[in-house]
DNA sequence: ACCCCTTACACAATCATTTGCCATAGAACA
DNA sequence: TGTTCTATGGCAAATGATTGTGTAAGGGGT
């Protein structure tokens, strides 16, 4: 019952047991070779002391020498499932790649791109809007890939290309026979604790207009407001421009946009067309399942993960790369052609 | 541009450039007292010199000697919100307790009751249903907090009384003069990669069970069948088993039942009440607006967060501790009372 | 001039592991 | 019976920080 009675195994004990030399016992389990051999029969021994004794070697203090932790740290807010699924995929490629991947942990509220005083190898930046956040990184030359944000010049960026999902969205209304489309961002909805907006935000407002407008077709004016609650914006945005369909900034805009038209007696899709972004989890479950914009999420994850390994195992400088990765429409039913107003 | 050129500032930098020896440097920047004094105009030095160079303790040369690492390992898997929030809250606690408190992080996947090769302090451990996953903290002494799950006499467990939110659920449709009450869980829509289930499913459901028989009342047959769709669920279970009311395993199952429903014709709460469970995001934003039994997940974080922090701080064994949150019912707008068949 | 006290340096040990280098025991070969 | 491998042991250095101990420089008091 004493609490630390037990001794932590150390390679010393695991050499004893096996009766070979310290020394030994660490080449056989680094399967070091450079000017060394053992036989068969010694490595066995060796191998299954420390298996016996569940033997792990000390990561604290191989790094010392090695210069090197191991670490990736986590900088910037996983705020919504685009960014934990690409965040949760990264992770599991450096876990993959090298050993002893472990990620520090952020919570929402941290200052958010402060390092960990842990010495870290590298890092994965999430949704990077300024970039003097980068300026730790940058400045002790730690390697990082940024996802859905920006990089400086010693990392990468793996970026979705918002303006091509905007595109399909507007393309897959006007096609429906469309003409009259919103764009509805609620910021009271956002739940952000310090006031900062996701940075597709920008981008989707801004992908919105330009695309109408190339179009020759007029933005519903109140798309650029961002102090609607979702019964107001209903009211005075779509029923008073006469809108038909309306883009959501991404899926709980839209099941809050849901909720305020089943008040005011609106029937989707009869009524009025939604097309949703992100395809987070509530988009299928939503009554009615949500038209939405699918971001890969899975496959950023993974090109992040991948674009640091590279970047970890480098010996020398790798200038900065960017990804961009296309969104693609998934047609459910909140979609359909307006109704004729007679 | 080169990339290892930036060499880590190591307290030998510090000391050279506050003109000390490393030693008092040390000292210095620990606060050591012991048998040591300095004049404040060189403590100034030192302190100005460790800050102008931006110095940073190895933490993990520190754990050498020191024999305790700062981590605490998560094992388990955060598979839904109430777990996610709860894990946040555990980290924010141990964060503000220890200064170096960082997270090993685990991904759905991974087989999620081995220890990471980090040596660590302690343990969070998420809905734990087999005891044996937790052998390897209870082995190597290694204290831990068990949050929704199972705890051995090494560790403590923070649970939620389920029993008690069941009641209140049930209580509340009575006392809206239902008498025909069923209970949804469907296995199809969880989505956990290794086929484990959450730990509440049993709970819930045998609380369930008991309860409608202590009052006298018979449970909807199928609420044990975990095979259903939600289409299947509302035809063969609700409509054949003549349903008034249905409480939901959890807000998605909640709105998956709801989506089935509505193409089958039924409104909500019209021809059938709702009661959900946990609180989670979608059950604000469902329409209607969930009534639901919440989840003190971030209180249930704060206790597992205090509970380790307590551990790693004592000295001698603790013996363990079982801490028993209560749900609590918040009604919106997904249930009234049952229509009258005429 | 002697003693003491304060303040700080110097040195060494320690923590667990890696890795280079040399020594050596036993085996194999000529 | 030497000679030559081969497989290990043994030793030491290095990693960065902490901490105990001995000591010395300088100032102040008597």
């Amino acid at each position: 019952m004493e609490k630390r009675r037990t001794q932590r195994v150390t390679l010393a004990k695991v050499a004893e047991k096996a009766g070979v030399a310290e020394s030994t016992a660490s080449r056989v389990i680094n399967g070091y070779t450079h000017n060394f051999r053992v036989r068969p029969e010694v490595r066995q021994r060796v191998l299954d002391a420390a298996e016996e004794l569940n033997y792990r070697p000390n990561p604290m203090v191989r790094s010392i020498s090695a210069k090197k932790t191991n670490l990736v740290a986590v900088v910037g807010w996983a705020s919504d499932g685009v960014n934990r699924t690409a965040l949760s995929e990264s992770v599991r490629v450096l876990r993959d790649n090298e050993k002893h991947v472990c990620t520090t942990f952020l919570d929402p509220d941290s200052a958010g791109h402060e390092l960990p005083s842990w010495r870290v190898d590298g890092a994965i930046a999430l949704q990077v809007r300024d970039k003097t956040d980068l300026n730790e990184l940058e400045e002790q030359a730690i390697p990082y890939v940024s996802i859905n944000g920006l990089a400086g010049p010693g990392g990468d960026a793996v970026n979705f290309n918002e303006k091509h999902g905007m595109d399909q969205a507007i393309d897959h209304l006007l096609e429906l026979g469309h003409t009259k489309i919103a764009y509805a961002y609620l910021d009271q909805n956002r739940l952000n604790p310090r006031g900062i907006r996701h940075t597709s935000v920008e981008d989707r407002k801004n992908a919105y207009e330009s695309i109408l407008k190339h179009r020759g077709l007029k933005p519903i004016s109140g798309f650029d407001r961002l102090d609607h609650s979702a019964m107001s914006f209903c009211q005075l945005v779509l029923q008073k421009g006469e809108a038909t369909a309306v883009i959501a900034y991404d899926d709980i805009t839209a099941m809050y946009l849901i909720q305020a038209m089943s008040t005011l007696g609106m029937s989707i899709p009869r009524d009025m067309s939604i097309v949703a972004f992100n395809d987070e989890l509530p988009a299928k479950m939503a009554t009615p399942p949500l038209t939405t914009i699918a971001l890969p999420a899975a496959v950023a994850g993974k090109t992040a993960g991948e674009l640091l390994t590279e970047r970890l195992a480098a010996t020398e400088p790798i200038p900065s790369r960017t990804v961009t990765l296309d969104e693609t429409l998934i047609i459910r039913q909140s979609t359909t052609s307006p109704r004729i107003t007679s």
